[in-house]
DNA sequence: TGCAAACTTGCAGTGACTGCAAAAATATCC
DNA sequence: GGATATTTTTGCAGTCACTGCAAGTTTGCA
């Protein structure tokens, strides 16, 4: 291992997995999701079609940049704030890790922005693989609310956070001109306040 | 046509559909649903592979028994259900959805929650098909609320109505003894209510 | 330099899913 | 009751996602 942290071995790692999905990210928008195949995928990317499957466990899974460190890191983030409610913690959780993902790898989103501008369906499907990154984010919230980790509370927030980052990111893609952190913060508050009462409508309002 | 609203050929199809839908879980219930074929399921079922892919655009939308009309079905009831507000509307359309369910298909729910108690994943992955009935429940709601139909509070909802449901079918596998209306009750208050308080843990407690 | 571990690749195979056109079943009209 | 139009079922051929395995290649470490 060298003297910094990551090895040759990691950084090629790290620079396959960007290739896979900004290829996959490339061509989808260029020619539509499912008009890709993998193999046109790993050719882009200079790798054979299986190591394409070593990487990502499914083409949705390149789609959106599934990562396995994804739901450990964000675990994590929820246990590391301290002194906020639970709902708190997974709130601050969620913006500084699209934050982190807006700073680190801004023009993979812009790519993904234009594929779902064409297919907004295309997120719900890719979302569908995320269930065991739930299952610890949600094991973190429920042993910071003192909950048993099969409650409902847990679960409920993480799956419902889930799905409001993917409203959040929908919108975000069609409509022009607002930042997504701002989309997802808005999103997270509407669920945090309860759906009860919808919201007035102002012409030309916010949202 | 006969003089009863139902023709021959429309009962030939509900039986089919029916009899998919069984065979689906019947065998997916016994050996586990990636062990099973869908040429194995047709042939159960006594039509051919091509038939299932007419009645199921999936493999897993037949595990849930996915239904063209659930979707327009459940916009109105939404846009039915007078003074309340939406979301009351959109509350009472899923409990009486459920209900007809359970009255209806209820040794198809039996054999799902064997399904689930396996492998409450697949949930996930199959209820990510609903796209489009989720775009058409939004629209109704965004309609009685007299928002934009592509206002966030709609989607949200629903979307998050959805995975509520989903928690509480999760559960309902898991857990023994507890009526499936009754968590989808409680999963709904929780999110009307608002998820920025954990509700407070009491040991043996109604979870 | 040499060994061990991690990563890549090709290959062969399974199975979901699609379009198409012919065959079978059902509805409609006289 | 029979001819005809409409739906539904089916088989077939083909594409493509995805998997396990075993051999080849690269990197890490002593």
């Amino acid at each position: 291992m060298n003297q910094s942290g990551e090895s040759l071995r990691d950084r090629k790692k790290r620079r396959t997995r960007a290739a896979l999905e900004r290829a996959t990210l490339r061509l989808s928008a260029e020619r539509g999701f499912d008009h890709v195949t993998v193999e046109e995928i790993a050719a882009e990317a200079d790798v054979s079609v299986r190591t394409f499957f070593n990487y990502f466990a499914s083409k949705d899974d390149a789609l959106i940049g599934a990562d396995p460190e994804t739901g450990p890191r964000m675990a994590e983030r929820v246990l590391a704030a301290d002194g906020v409610t639970p709902f708190e913690a997974f709130r601050a959780a969620v913006l500084a890790e699209i934050d982190d993902e807006l700073n680190n790898a801004r023009d993979l989103w812009l790519l993904r922005k234009d594929v779902l501008m064409q297919r907004p369906d295309l997120l719900v499907r890719a979302f569908a693989s995320s269930a065991e990154a739930e299952q610890l984010i949600g094991a973190a919230v429920a042993q910071r609310s003192g909950l048993p980790a099969d409650h409902l509370y847990p679960r409920l927030l993480v799956a419902a956070g889930t799905v409001a980052f993917r409203c959040a990111v929908t919108r975000w893609a069609l409509d022009d001109e607002v930042a997504l952190g701002d989309l997802i913060s808005e999103a997270l508050d509407l669920l945090g306040a309860g759906l009860a009462h919808a919201p007035h409508h102002h012409e030309g309002g916010p949202s």
